[in-house]
DNA sequence: GCGGCATTTGGCTAAAGTGGCAAGTACTTG
DNA sequence: CAAGTACTTGCCACTTTAGCCAAATGCCGC
């Protein structure tokens, strides 16, 4: 593989290790279906630290998952690209063909 | 979250994680145009050690993303879920997005 | 059964990712 | 300007992952 190659699937796999986690995940579903949140608001959906949020957050928006906009003293995000909803389709195929099911009818 | 939220995340990051890595993407990409290679033809393409690959591998297959048969003394891998291409679609969007180009025209 | 080829597994070390606390920044209100 | 709210960043302990070598497994043809 030369080094173009490696560069490609490097930066591709930079956005997929973006959402490589439980709680970057919930979030962009979050997102997916309500546009807009704050990070007081899916703190307290998920549950753990703010700053611990505010990392997640903050990584999704380097990878270009997300975007931000600062109103008053809270910032919103939203999903800088809607097709990331998309996902969840086929990552619950995947979780139904490991499920031992239908698998030919996914296609 | 409830634990119930949490463990549906969790499966999909398991998922998620699994392609993660930039030279499981391209085994992911060179399977959804090929069909189907052996260990041996990947390792060649990629440049690691069988070992690294072999490892690679078993870890697509956990997650139920490849599967893998055996013919003779070689073992052959292939998608077990057609749609995970279409990812490539949406990644390249997100990259696009980052470099700062027409993010409007992706949805 | 033996040597050889394809692949997997174990062991190890280096590197990356995670999450909480505490400290810092930014804005807002009295 | 002081105090409070909303968030971000630095630091640190901890867990997970990556990749190579070496050893083991599985299948073949002789």
């Amino acid at each position: 593989m030369d080094a173009k190659t490696q560069a490609k699937y490097e930066a591709r796999a930079r956005v997929v290790k973006a959402m490589a986690h439980p709680t970057r995940l919930f979030i962009v579903d979050e997102l997916s279906r309500r546009d807009e949140r704050c990070v007081c608001e899916l703190t307290e959906m998920i549950g753990a630290d703010i700053s611990t949020v505010s990392k997640h957050l903050s990584l999704l928006k380097a990878a270009g998952i997300v975007e931000d906009s600062k109103r008053g003293n809270m910032v919103f995000y939203r999903l800088a690209v809607p097709c990331v909803a998309q996902f969840f389709n086929c990552i619950e195929s995947v979780l139904r063909g490991n499920a031992g099911q239908s698998r030919r009818a996914l296609t």
